[in-house]
This record gives C-alpha cells, structure tokens and sequence, in this order.
RNA sequence: GGUCGCGUAGCUCAGCUGGAUAGAGCAUCUGCCUUCUAAGCAGACGGUCACACGUUCGAAUCGUGUCGCGAUCACCA
C-alpha cells in the first residue's frame, strides 16, 4: 500500500475521463519540509498535453483528488506544485497493516525466483587480510543481504587466488628459516603467521640484490638473479608439474591462511556459500582459448601467443595467453565465469565485487565473452568500489601501511569499550554481556563508516582518528534501537490496532511517511547495488524518531488508545531499523 | 597521450529516473538531563554544487568542452 500508485492511478482515471488523455507517469514526491503538505503533484509535465495554465490543472486536480479521493484531506497550489494534505486515516491504516507482517518490507525469494551468484573477498594467500578487503567484504556481503531482501535468490561465493609466485615466496622463506614451526608454536594467526614469511621473502630478496648489485650486475639482472628468488621459481615450476612433496608443503601453509581467514570473517560477520580456487580453474581458460581460435575470434601471434583485437570496440588488443602457453590473469577469468555457468546452468547473473582499479579488465572480461557468443555474458556485473586512502596516501604493503583487518577490529572494540565505560552504559552488564557490546559497537562503527558512502567513490580513512560514534554513524542508530526496546520493555506491548479515527501529530505522521518507503528503499539499493542508498534512509527513519522520541512522551499519555499507537509505531520503527541494519550485515544491540 | 571514475559547507558525506529557498554529521557557538536512555534534541554559523557553454517551462542532476584528483592502458594477479 502505498499513497503514490494510489494517487497515480487516481489521476489516470481523471485525466482519461476529462481530457481522454491516456497517461500514466505522473510525477508524485514527498513534499518539501517547508511547505504545508505530505505529497506533491508535478503540473508541469501535463501543460503540454492539456492545453491549460498549470494553476488551471492545478486547481482541477486538487479539487477532483479533494472530492474523489479517500486520503486526500485538503491540497494547495504554489506555482506548478499541488500539495496535497493525506489523512492520517491513510497512515493509521498502513500502519494497522505493517504491525501484522514482521518482516515488513523484506521479500523472500522462493525457488522460482532469480537467482545471483556474488563474488567478494577473493584474497591471494600469501599476507592477511587489510582495509581494502574490508571494504570489499563487507559490500559484498551487504548487497548478498539486500538481493535477499528484493527477493532474489543469492550464491556467496570468491575465488581464492591460491597457487601462484607469491605463496611460493612464502613458502620457501619458511622452509629456509622456519621449518618446523606453525601457527600453533607462536601462537599467531595462520594468516599472519605465513604473511610473516612473505615480508621475511622480501626483506632477504631485498639484500641478495643489493650484494649482486655491489658485485657489478645491473638492477635487472640481479632482480633475476637473486638465489631465493631463483628458488622460488623453481618451486613454482615443481608445483606446477605436480611434485608431491611441494603440493603437500603448498596445502599446509594455505590451510593455516585459511583458518586465519576463517577467523576475519567469523569477526566480520560474513559467510559464504560456495568456494571456487585458482589451483583448480587456472587451467580451464585454455579449452576456451581454443574455441576462440577457431571461431576467428582471437589470433595468434608468431611467438604463438594468443591475442584478441578489440580495437573496434575502442580498446586494446588484449593477450590471451602467453607464447609458452601458459595461461593469464583473463584466461582463469574466462575459465572461471564458464565454470559457473556450467555449474549453475540457471543463473541469472554474477556479481563481482572488485575494486575499480580493474575496470578495464572486467570490461575487457564481458566483452570476450559477448564476443564468444555466451548469451548470458550480458547478465555480467562489476560492482566496482573505490579505493580506501590513507591521509599518507594508498595502502603500500611494503612501506608498512597497510592497515590490518584483525587489528582494526580489535582496535573498534576497544575504542567502543573505552567509551561504553566512560559513558557508563555497562555498570550493571556481566562480562559476557560487555563483551558482546563491545563487538556489536565497534563492529557497527566500522561497518557503517564504511557502507555509508557510494562504493564508487573513495573512502579516506585515518587510522590516527578512530572512527566515530556520535551523529550519522552506526552506533547512533544502535542506540536508538536500544532505547526503542527499552520503551517496548518496559510496558506490556501487545501489537494492537490503532484507531482509524485517531489524530496524529506531524512527527508521527514523518515516520510514517518514511516507513511507506522502506520497500522502495530496498529495491532502490538492489537495482543500483549500493548498500549506501539503505542505509541512508535508516539514517532518516532514525533521526525523525529521535526527534519524536525528544518531543513527544511517548509512555506517559492518559489515553491508552494514544500510547498503545506510540508503542506500535516505535516498536514498528524497531523492527524496520533492525531489519534494515541486517541488511548491512550490522548487528543491533537490545539494551545499551 | 587514450579510456574510465570522481569534484557539493573548513572536514566527512547525502541529494533516486531533471522540479520549489541546496541537506546531514563533525568542528565552532546558544539553549535543553528532578519526567520514557543527553552516543540525544532544538537552534545559530557556514555554499558561485570545480569552471564555461548548451538542451528546456526548470539543471547539482542530462550533453559538450576545459581544469583538478585518482585509476587504468603488462607475456603481474
């Protein structure tokens, strides 16, 4: 139910039976807060075809949806604007309706419905996880949620990058000077244990070319040259041929990244569905190689590498696969979105969440596949997200600025324990209870920063200055939920129904309005894959009951049949806020 | 140089398919805790929506160009 398709086709119906005009796209929005009015109707698009100045049709509708319409209490024209005042009978009634369905707002996908795989995360195994999988993480994560919520159905899934020179690198730095020793004797976490070794392969690399250097080789030479960067090598070439002692070395280190990784997301919040490994699909790409070939589609080189021209569509050739026949980046590309659809025939589309430093590869990636004659390489989506900076400037692994996952994490929930003290919101809390505060505070904290803003656009992040909890953040509008919970709490709320005659006042009549929003709001955020467009308006819902909350008592009210419509629209306001902030992966505390 | 993205208040960001006088938070200032949780509320201050031209009843929004920032254009992934 909602008041603008039943003023829309209200309006169809007096245009055709007046004018005999058939039209439908009438425009209808929110009225601006400073004129009197819920809703407003846009004349201008109608003076073309009815031949009539804009106050003229102004007046005529206002008096016709007057008259006519069931919800239309009063209207006023300013220049091509009719404003229309809605009922409150309008709201009481929507409201009647919402506090029977508990997920109000949320669709549930049945079998029939589509169904996406998203793609995110999809870490190489050689360091742990930072900032930038973060933000990568959590969207990923949030548009699976908010594609549930629109009723699709949705795969979680990644790809793990993880065979390849950089586990080498780790590899052979631990065999030469950590052999016999595990995640479990230092007691590091299994990513950060082998990520050590990465940083350990550079470090020595680092110094080997130096003294080649000293000894009269050039920079080049010498960054071939370097004896354990020759060993790492080697060790590829053996992994690739199948060697079994090198696989089992191979599978032990990354199990120990996996169960590090396990832990990062286990904190975040996140799962997935399904797993899909570069080990295993790298090879893959080549029999489409072949067809490309074939077809006429690629050509190959006289060194026998593989290239598409794609210079019609105005970009590049693009290599395929290189002269020793050994695939690329975009051959396991390819391989991997066949895979896919070979594994579920039914898919209505992939979604993958990469950051748009590789905006030409996707590109590049979609058009092959169109160019192969796929027909679901139109059902392809980049979720393209921007950068996160640091005030120094981009994340540089080997200049130490990376900013760790785990340690942000645990950085979050100190600074929400530091302040949860402070304020004294936990004095009565058991430890468990604090604990769990801290992690649901720190974590929304982090997330919401996070999710806010358009993933296009880059996020600036200062370590230096801890995320915030006060104002347009997610700890604000946990807060708000906890007060709402104590409200419902502390009476014995039972979902009644509201009178429909009640008179309501203009804050109530606000959150309302937004609540009639909510579903557009989720269908909105899943057609442009945006989390930040949700968990704008939870901000909005959030800030007009804070405002209610100030100036309106909301328990202490003679009329039983006022308060039990307050408890009704507060608890309503609860549940949509909660749902919404589910949406975001963020979690919602009961008390604090 | 080619391509793509971004540019809105001192800072961080909203502004949906063009609509009314441009919206929040932070920061600064003023009020409000003896009454449902002050991480809050009410208010003040703060803008040439990078710039120019165009499209039209109307442009932060669409188009073209310019400037600035970033990404990308590897037999790396």
């Amino acid at each position: 139910m909602n008041i603008n398709t039943i003023l829309k086709a209200e309006l169809s119906r007096f245009l055709s039976s007046k004018y005999n005009i058939d039209f439908h796209n009438i425009e209808i929005q929110l009225t601006r807060k400073d004129f009197e009015g819920d809703v407003t109707v846009l004349i201008f698009p109608l003076v073309k075809l009815i031949k009539k100045s804009p106050a003229e049709i102004g007046n005529e509708i206002g008096i016709f949806l007057v008259n006519g319409s069931k919800y239309v209490e009063s209207y006023n024209l300013i220049q091509g604007f009719v404003n229309l005042v809605i009922d409150s009978k309008f709201y009481i009634e929507f409201l009647n309706e919402i506090i029977k369905i508990d997920d109000f707002g949320i669709q549930n996908p049945t079998i029939v419905d589509p169904f996406y795989l998203v793609e995110y995360s999809s870490p190489n195994t050689n360091k742990p996880l930072h900032l930038g999988h973060v933000r990568n993480i959590l969207l990923g994560y949030s548009i699976s949620k908010i594609l549930e919520a629109s009723g699709k159905n949705v795969n979680k899934t990644q790809i793990i990058n993880d065979r390849g020179i950089h586990i080498c690198k780790s590899i052979i730095a631990w065999v030469k000077y950590g052999k016999n020793t595990s995640p479990k004797d230092t007691g590091d976490k299994g990513d950060l244990f082998v990520g050590k070794y990465y940083v350990l392969f550079d470090k020595i690399y680092k110094e080997e070319i130096s003294e080649l250097i000293k000894n009269g080789q050039s920079k080049i030479e010498a960054e071939k040259n370097a004896p354990i960067f020759l060993e790492a090598q080697n060790l590829l070439i053996k992994w690739e041929a199948g060697d079994k002692k090198v696989i089992e070395l191979w599978r032990k280190m990354n199990s120990w990244v996996y169960a590090g990784f396990d832990k990062t997301y286990s904190d975040l919040g996140v799962n997935f569905d399904s797993y899909y490994y570069e080990s295993k699909t790298y090879l893959l790409g080549k029999e489409i190689i072949q067809k490309g070939l074939d077809d006429d589609i690629f050509f190959k080189k006289d060194d026998g590498s593989v290239w598409i021209d794609l210079s019609e569509e105005g970009l590049d050739e693009k290599i395929l696969l290189r002269s020793d026949g050994t695939s690329v980046y975009m051959t396991q590309d390819l391989g991997t979105a066949y895979l896919r659809y070979k594994d579920y025939p039914k898919m209505n589309g992939v979604i993958y969440t990469v950051g748009n430093e590789q905006d030409y590869h996707f590109k590049v990636l979609f058009k092959i596949l169109n160019k192969l004659g796929f027909d679901w390489s139109n059902q392809l989506h980049h979720l393209s997200y921007g950068m996160v900076d640091l005030p120094s400037g981009k994340m540089k692994s080997r200049e130490g600025t990376v900013v760790d996952a785990d340690e942000l994490i645990s950085e979050m929930k100190k600074n929400a324990s530091l302040l949860l003290n402070e304020l004294g919101k936990v004095d009565e809390f058991s430890d468990e209870e604090k604990n769990n505060l801290n992690r649901i505070i720190g974590l929304g904290a982090l997330k919401y920063f996070i999710l806010k803003v358009d993933p296009k656009k880059r996020i600036l992040f200062d370590p230096k200055e801890s995320i915030d909890f006060n104002g347009n953040t997610g700890p604000f509008i946990q807060y708000t939920y906890a007060r709402i919970q104590s409200l419902i709490n502390k009476e014995d709320f039972s979902k009644s129904l509201t009178d429909i005659n009640l008179k309501i006042n203009n804050k109530e009549k606000n959150i309302l309005k937004l609540l009639t929003q909510y579903p557009l709001a989720i269908k909105n955020s899943a057609d442009n894959l945006s989390p930040a467009l949700i968990a704008n308006y939870t901000y909005e819902l959030v800030k007009s009951f804070n405002s209610y909350y100030q100036s309106t008592s909301i328990l202490k009210v003679d009329d039983n049949h006022i308060k039990s419509f307050r408890l009704s629209l507060s608890y309503k306001v609860g549940l949509v806020i909660k749902s919404s902030m589910l949406l975001l992966g963020i979690d919602v505390p009961n008390k604090m």
